[in-house]
This record gives C-alpha cells, structure tokens and sequence, in this order.
DNA sequence: ATGTCGATACTTTATCGA
C-alpha cells in the first residue's frame, strides 16, 4: 500500500498538478495539508474519477487537511484531541483496510509557529504536546499508524541547506527540536530515515529568492511509524521532481511503501 | 534581498499567512 502526504498549498490552486502526480504515481492514500477551502468547494470530482474516497476536514481560506483512498474509509476522525476552543483545521485521521490488515493514517498539518515572538509559537509546541499525547494512546494500542504530514519541523541541521539560515526559525528552535525528540522517543520510526541516512534530501523549496534552482530547501515533511507500521516498511522516497513542474506547489509528495 | 505564492474582501489593490 502506498502512502504518501503533500502538502499542496491551495487544492483550488492545485487540482490539476494533483490529478496529473495521482496518475503517475497512482497511490493507494494520500494524505493533504494546506488545501485552502472550506469541505462544500472541495474539487472532489477530478479525484473520484479516478478512484479515489475523499475525506476532507477544511476551514475557509487557510489551512485544512484531506485524505484521499483507493479503498473506503473503515473510520474518520477529524480534530486532534486536547483543545476543544481550537478552530483550525489541522488534523484528520483514517482507518483503511488492505489486503493484510488495517493501517491508521493521519493528515497531520502542525503549525508553522513564525514568528517566534507571538503567539503563534506557543500555539505551535502546545499543539505538539497534544500531538504527543494522542500519539501515545494509539502507541498504546500496538497497531499499524503512520502520522504523516507538514510537521514544520526540520529535525537536524542536515535536513536543511543552511543550519544558520534557520536557527532561530521556529521549525528549527531547540524547543521545537526537543519535542518532536519527544514523540520520535515513544516509538516512532521516520520512514525516510529508516530507508537512507543522505543529508539534503529536501520536501520543500520556498518560493522566493530561487530557492529551487539554488536548492536551498528543508526536509519538514514526515511519515512517522508505530513499530508495527515500521515492521511493515518496503520503501521511502521523496518526488523532488514535482518541484520543477508548472504552477508546483513549495511542497512536494512524500511516500511510502507498506506491506499491508 | 522589500525576492513569491494563494485566498480573501466594504476588491481590481490591499491584507494576511506561509
């Protein structure tokens, strides 16, 4: 079972580099951040043409996560638990059934956290705690779970281009590095690392400056794996290639292989 | 590098978020 996460940054902006990445890689679930809309105005269609279950969980015109699934959904779960006063639409999880048992999957879309003075920071590592804790209850249950998504979070310094471009970024502050340590530690494995420890092997390019011709992007995009899901991992790659088409979006789609 | 996108609104050019 494929599986991949993209954070496409405006599924309006990106219905047809969307369909044109599902026909060639053709996925069997891919997880969504960033799609911009409210549920009613997701371009559901294109998608269903060819084959895919779409689940949404949406705001108006920021954020929003969505999966995507060749096989129906067994279960839907939007919102993370522990804040019920949050409004943005930042989580949503699925159980999907394959040919050799279930695999939960969640569209993980953390806050960015900048800048680092307001209160978006706090905002951003109060979220990771309660992503660490819903993390740990489903650990708890010892099945196969893949957190994927835009975790805004470069792990070690040689997941980006330049360690001192981004010291003080919110996705590079000790405090953010000490608590995705944190949830990595209660099991999980990342899947990219679980394949090749190759530095530069980047998820994002900012826009701006010709970050993509100069290659100075950062890896912030993760497929995260209880032992169960690690047990089942085949293959891990990045699709830097996407990057170059017309109209990319600054991120592009990770994916893994899993026996399931 | 004030470098670029996408969505929004008392819109046609600003703002915000990333």
């Amino acid at each position: 079972m494929i599986i991949a996460t993209w954070n496409i940054n405006g599924i309006k902006a990106r219905i047809e580099v969307l369909v044109a990445w599902l026909k060639e890689a053709n996925p069997d679930v891919v997880c969504l951040q960033e799609i911009k809309s409210v549920d009613e105005n997701f371009p559901a269609g294109p998608i269903e043409e060819l084959g895919y279950n779409v689940a949404t969980h949406g705001q108006k015109g920021f954020n929003g996560v969505a999966i995507l699934s060749k096989r129906p959904f067994d279960e839907l779960t939007p919102r993370l638990p522990g804040d019920d006063g949050d409004e943005q639409a930042r989580y949503l999880e699925a159980v999907i059934s394959g040919d050799e048992g279930a695999v939960r999957v969640a569209s993980i879309y953390l806050p960015n956290g900048n800048p680092v003075d307001t209160e978006k920071y706090p905002y951003k590592l109060a979220w990771m705690e309660r992503l660490i804790a819903h993390a740990q209850n489903h650990l708890e249950q010892e099945e196969p779970l893949v957190l994927a998504g835009d975790y805004n979070v470069i792990p070690q310094d040689g997941d980006c281009y330049s360690a001192s471009a981004w010291a003080d970024d919110a996705l590079a502050l000790p405090q953010t590095r000490e608590r995705f340590r944190t949830l990595m530690g209660l099991g999980f494995t990342d899947a990219l690392r679980a394949v090749t420890p190759e530095e530069g092997l980047y998820t994002f390019w900012d826009y701006q400056a010709g970050a993509w011709q100069r290659n100075n992007g950062i890896r912030i995009d993760h497929l995260l794996l209880s032992p169960q899901a690690a047990d089942r991992l085949k293959q891990c790659e990045t699709t830097s290639h996407v990057r170059g088409w017309e109209k990319p979006s600054d991120h592009i789609p990770v994916w893994i292989d899993l026996a399931i």
